[in-house]
DNA sequence: GATTGCGCGATTTTT
DNA sequence: TCGCGCAATC
C-alpha cells in the first residue's frame, strides 16, 4: 500500500502523511520539496479526498505544470485534471472570470499587462496635467504596484501620513491622485492588472461571505509552494480560504526569499505558526541535489545573514569538484569564458547542451554570453526578456482580439483604431476621448453612436466602418471558436497583409509572428476540444464548466449589450462555444504567460536566465556571471541590511541550483552605456571558504600571482577570437552528419595541452565506420586504441584506450579523431 | 499622415 | 551604445 511512500526520507514522509491542520514545511535547497508536495497531493486523493477540493498555488507556472504532471505520473489516472494547480494569478484570474461582475466588472475583463498598465498609467498622468517626464509611468507603477500588495487602496493611500510623507519626499506628491484615476480608469476599462487579480479576489472574499463560504467549501485543502514569497495580499487571500478548516500546508524556505520588491515578506512564514493553534512544522534539511562543496560554499555564504529559521542542510553526495571562480578583463571576455568552458566541458564530460545553465542578476546582461554561444555556434535559449506577446505586431493583434472580446478596453481600442490605417485621425481621436470623459461614457461608446456626436463627414464614415468591422467579429463570437475569429480578424483588417506586402527582414519576421501566433491559437483551441485536460494558464481543467460558472441570461448578438452605457456592466455573459475555446478564456490566460512557459520541450540549448527566474529549478553545471559590486549585489540594494541581505539569499539560490559543477565569473570592467566602467569583486566572494574554491582562474588583479594557471587564465580568455587563431571554426569544420539539428554542429575544441601535442598534420578523419580495434588521435588526449563502439546511429560513441589518458567516452559527433590506422 | 533626425535616458529582480 | 519618443517637415 502506498508504493509512492517508499521512496521518502523520514521527515519527507512524515510530511507526505499529515493531511489535516495546519502544516509548514521548512523545505531547504534541493531538499525534495516538489516531490513531497506532489506526492502529498497524491496521498490526499488515496486516503479519500475529492480532487475537486484540493487547491495547489505556485509562483510561476512552469512549477505548476510540473507539478499537475507528476501527480498525474503518481496517480496514473485522470483524476489530477480535477485538481486546482496554478500560479496565484492564474487560478484567481479563474475565479474572478466567473465572479467578476460581483464587484462591477465585466467577466471577460482584460488583464493588464506591465506595459498596458505603464501605457493606461501615462495617459492618466497626463490626463492629470503632470508631467510624465517626472511621473515616471515606470516609477509610479511601481508605487502603486507595492501599495496594492500591500492592500492599500487609493483612500488609504491619499490620507496615510507616512505614505504621502514618502511622496513628498521623492517630490511626487500627486501619485494618490494618481493612483485614484487609474483604479477609476482600469474600472472604466474593465481590466485588472496583475496586482488587481490577488486584490479583487481578496475585495470578493471580503465584501461577500456567501463567495468566502462557497470558496472555503470548495478549497478543503490548500497547498502553497515558496511560501517565504508571498506578500501581504496573498497571505489574506490564503488565510481567508483557509480559516474554516485549516487544512492549509504551506512550504517554503527563508533563506531563498529573494522577492521582497514585490512586497513579498518573510514574515508570512514567521505570522503562519501564530495563526493557528498547533501548527505543525518539518524541516527538509537533507539536500539531494548538489555536491558537498556546492554545498558547503552556500551554507558558508548564508551564515553571513543575520536572522534565520535554524537549519541544517547536509547532503550524501559526493564531495564533488571546488566550485571555481573566474576573473575576466571585460565582459565580452567573461561571455567568452563562458562559451568557451562549455564546449570544453561538452567534451571533458560529455555533457548535453541542456545541462548548462548561464545565471546573471539582470537582463542585461544576458548580450556578452548569447554573443559568445551564437559564435561557438552553441545553441541557446534566454528565459525572460523581451517576450514573443510584447512585440508590437503581436501586440497589434492582440488589441484587435480584446477589444472584440471586451470593448471597454480602452487601451486596446486606441491602439488599433486606426491601425492599419482607415482614416481615424488623430484630432477625431482625441475629440472621441475628450466625449467620452466628459460624459463618462466609454470610448467604444462614443464611435457606436459617431452619428450623435457631431463628426465630420469623412470621419464619421470611417469610424461607422471600423464600428461595422468590430461588431461583425463580435457577431462570430457566439459561434467560432478563438481561432477562427483570429484568422478573420487578420483577413479582414489588412493587418497581415501589410505585414505580408513589407519584404524587409524585420517585415518577414513581423509576418511570421503573427502567423506563430495563430499557430499558437490554433493549438490551445484544438488543446481545449480534443483533450479539454491540460489548460496552459496552470490550471487542470475541469471538463465541464464548473458549477460555479454562472451562465448569463440573454446572448445577445447586438454589440451594443456590451457598453451598456453604465458603469455596472452587463449581466455575465459566457461568450463563445462552449466557453471552452472561446477567444475570452483564450486571452484570459495569454497575459499570465511568459515565455518561459512555451518550453518546446527539452530543446538541447545551454539556458540562461536572471536568478529570479531560476528559482526552484536545478541544472548540472552552473555558470554565474556578473559576481561584481554594484551588480551584484545590486548597488540599489546596498543601503540597508535588509536589502543587502536578500542579495545574499539571491547568491544562495544561484549556488544552489548547481547539481555537480560551479563557476563564478567577475570582470574587470563592463561595458555600461557605452563606456567601460570598472568594477571591484562583489563582497560576497570575500564570504566564500577557501577549502572548496579553486581560485587559480581568479587572478588577483593588481596583486598578481605570477602562476602558471593565471598566465593560462588571461591566455584562455584571448586566444582563439582573432584571426591569428589556430583554432578552427564553424567555416572549416565538417557539415553535421546524421545530426538533424543544424545548431548542434559542434565547434572544434580548443586544444589544451595538458598532455598531448597534436601532429602537426592533424586531420579530423571521418569517423562515420570507426571500428574497435582502430587506432586513433585525439588532439588532447593523444594517441589511443579503440576498445568498443556503442550509442545509436545519430549518436554514436566510441571508447577508446588512450595511452596518456586512459580510457575514455568520446561522442564521435563531438569530438574530432584522427584515425591513424 | 508619414518620414526623418535629434536628443536623451537606460539597468534590478516578475506575475 | 542603442532605441525610443517627439518635433519638424513635406
Amino acid at each position: 500500500m502506498y508504493e509512492y511512500l517508499s521512496g521518502l526520507n523520514a521527515p519527507q514522509r512524515e510530511a507526505v502523511t499529515y493531511l489535516k491542520g495546519p502544516l509548514m514545511i521548512v523545505a531547504g535547497a534541493g531538499s525534495g520539496k516538489t516531490k513531497v508536495l506532489t506526492t502529498r497531493i497524491a496521498h490526499l486523493m488515496a486516503n479519500g479526498v475529492d480532487s475537486f477540493n484540493i487547491l495547489a498555488l505556485t509562483f510561476t507556472n512552469k512549477a505548476a505544470a510540473e507539478m499537475k504532471e507528476r501527480v498525474e505520473k503518481i496517480l496514473g489516472n485522470t483524476e489530477a485534471r480535477n485538481l486546482y494547480i496554478g500560479t496565484f494569478h492564474s487560478v484567481f484570474a479563474r475565479v474572478l472570470r466567473a465572479e467578476a461582475h460581483r464587484i462591477g466588472f465585466p467577466n471577460n475583463f482584460t488583464i493588464y499587462d506591465t506595459d498596458d498598465s505603464r501605457s493606461v498609467l501615462k495617459t492618466v498622468i497626463n490626463e492629470l496635467n503632470l508631467d510624465d517626464k517626472h511621473y515616471k509611468p515606470s516609477v509610479v507603477h511601481n508605487r502603486i504596484s507595492q501599495a496594492k500588495n500591500a492592500l492599500v487602496g487609493p483612500a488609504e493611500y491619499a490620507t496615510d501620513y507616512y505614505i504621502q510623507q514618502e511622496d513628498m519626499r521623492s517630490n511626487r506628491p500627486a501619485i494618490a491622485q494618481v493612483y485614484q484615476a487609474y483604479t477609476a480608469r482600469c474600472f472604466k476599462n474593465g481590466a485588472m492588472d496583475f496586482d488587481d487579480l490577488l486584490l479583487k479576489m481578496h475585495e470578493l472574499l471580503k465584501g461577500f461571505p456567501e463567495m468566502l463560504s462557497k470558496y472555503q467549501r470548495k478549497f478543503k485543502y490548500i497547498m502553497i509552494d515558496e511560501y517565504q514569497d508571498t506578500n501581504p495580499v496573498q497571505y489574506e487571500i490564503t488565510k481567508l480560504l483557509g480559516a474554516a478548516h485549516e487544512n492549509i500546508c504551506v512550504v517554503g524556505d527563508d533563506a531563498q526569499s529573494i522577492y521582497s520588491f514585490r512586497g513579498a515578506t518573510i514574515e508570512n512564514i514567521l505570522q503562519f505558526e501564530k495563526d493557528y493553534d498547533d501548527v505543525k512544522i518539518i524541516k527538509l534539511e537533507q539536500n539531494y541535489r548538489s555536491t558537498q562543496s556546492i554545498l558547503n560554499v552556500a551554507n558558508e555564504v548564508i551564515k553571513n545573514n543575520k536572522g534565520q529559521i535554524p537549519k541544517a542542510l547536509w547532503t550524501e553526495n559526493e564531495g564533488g569538484e571546488k566550485i571555481r571562480l573566474v576573473r575576466t578583463m571585460t565582459d565580452n571576455d567573461e561571455g567568452r569564458f563562458v562559451a568557451d568552458t562549455i564546449q570544453e566541458q561538452k567534451l571533458r564530460n560529455h555533457y548535453y547542451n541542456r545541462d548548462f545553465a548561464i545565471l546573471y542578476r539582470t537582463n542585461a546582461q544576458s548580450r556578452s554570453f548569447e554573443e559568445s554561444l551564437r559564435r561557438m555556434g552553441i545553441p541557446y535559449r534566454i528565459y525572460g526578456g523581451v517576450s514573443f506577446y510584447q512585440r508590437k505586431e503581436i501586440k497589434d493583434m492582440l488589441a484587435y482580439l480584446r477589444v472584440i472580446v471586451n470593448t471597454r478596453d480602452e487601451e486596446a481600442l486606441k491602439r488599433i483604431i486606426n491601425y492599419p490605417v482607415r482614416g481615424i485621425g488623430k484630432t477625431t481621436i482625441e475629440k472621441a476621448v475628450t466625449i467620452a470623459n466628459e460624459q463618462n461614457i466609454t470610448l467604444y461608446e462614443v464611435i457606436s453612436r459617431a452619428g450623435e456626436h457631431g463628426f465630420k463627414a469623412g470621419a464619421l464614415e470611417a469610424i461607422q466602418n471600423f464600428v461595422t468591422m468590430i461588431r461583425y467579429f463580435q457577431s462570430m463570437l457566439e459561434t467560432k471558436n478563438a481561432y477562427d475569429v483570429a484568422v478573420q480578424v487578420g483577413k479582414h483588417t489588412a493587418l497581415v497583409k501589410e505585414l505580408f506586402s513589407d519584404k524587409t527582414t524585420e517585415g518577414l519576421a513581423r509576418y511570421e509572428n503573427v502567423q506563430e501566433l495563430l499557430n499558437s491559437i490554433k493549438e490551445w483551441v484544438d488543446d481545449r476540444n480534443n483533450r479539454a485536460v491540460i489548460d496552459e494558464d496552470g490550471i487542470v481543467l475541469i471538463p465541464n464548466p464548473s458549477p460555479q460558472v454562472e451562465k448569463g441570461g440573454a446572448k445577445s448578438l447586438d454589440p451594443n449589450d456590451n457598453v451598456s452605457g453604465s458603469l455596472i456592466p452587463s449581466p455575465p455573459v459566457e461568450r463563445g462555444q462552449g466557453g471552452e475555446a472561446s477567444l475570452g478564456g483564450y486571452l484570459q490566460q495569454i497575459t499570465l504567460l511568459t515565455d518561459a512557459d512555451d518550453d518546446k520541450g527539452n530543446a538541447d540549448a545551454v539556458k540562461l536566465m536572471t536568478i529570479h527566474a531560476a528559482k526552484g529549478l536545478e541544472f548540472e553545471v552552473v555558470f554565474v556571471g556578473g559576481v561584481e559590486e554594484t551588480l551584484f549585489p545590486s548597488a540599489l540594494s546596498i543601503n540597508t541590511r535588509e536589502e543587502l541581505e536578500e542579495e545574499r539569499r539571491l547568491f544562495y539560490v544561484a549556488v544552489t541550483r548547481a547539481k555537480k559543477r560551479l563557476w563564478l565569473s567577475y570582470a574587470n570592467a563592463r561595458y555600461r552605456f557605452g563606456n567601460l566602467v570598472q568594477n571591484d569583486p562583489s563582497r560576497f566572494l570575500e564570504e566564500l571558504p577557501a577549502d572548496y574554491v579553486d581560485k587559480s582562474f581568479a587572478g588577483g588583479g593588481a596583486r598578481n600571482q605570477s602562476g602558471v594557471n593565471m598566465g593560462s587564465a588571461f591566455e584562455r580568455m584571448h586566444r582563439g577570437f582573432g584571426n591569428e587563431s589556430s583554432i578552427q571554426y564553424n567555416d572549416s569544420r565538417k557539415p553535421a552528419t546524421g545530426n538533424a539539428k543544424p545548431s548542434f554542429i559542434p565547434v572544434a575544441p580548443k586544444p589544451q595541452a595538458i598532455s598531448h601535442t597534436p601532429s602537426a598534420d592533424f586531420v579530423p578523419s571521418d569517423t562515420a565506420n570507426l571500428q574497435a580495434g582502430q587506432k586513433v588521435e585525439h588532439q588532447k588526449f593523444g594517441f589511443g586504441v579503440v576498445t568498443k563502439m556503442e550509442g545509436s546511429g545519430h549518436n554514436p560513441i566510441a571508447t577508446v584506450k588512450f595511452e596518456l589518458n586512459g580510457e575514455k567516452k568520446i561522442m564521435l559527433n563531438y569530438a574530432r579523431l584522427r584515425i591513424v590506422e
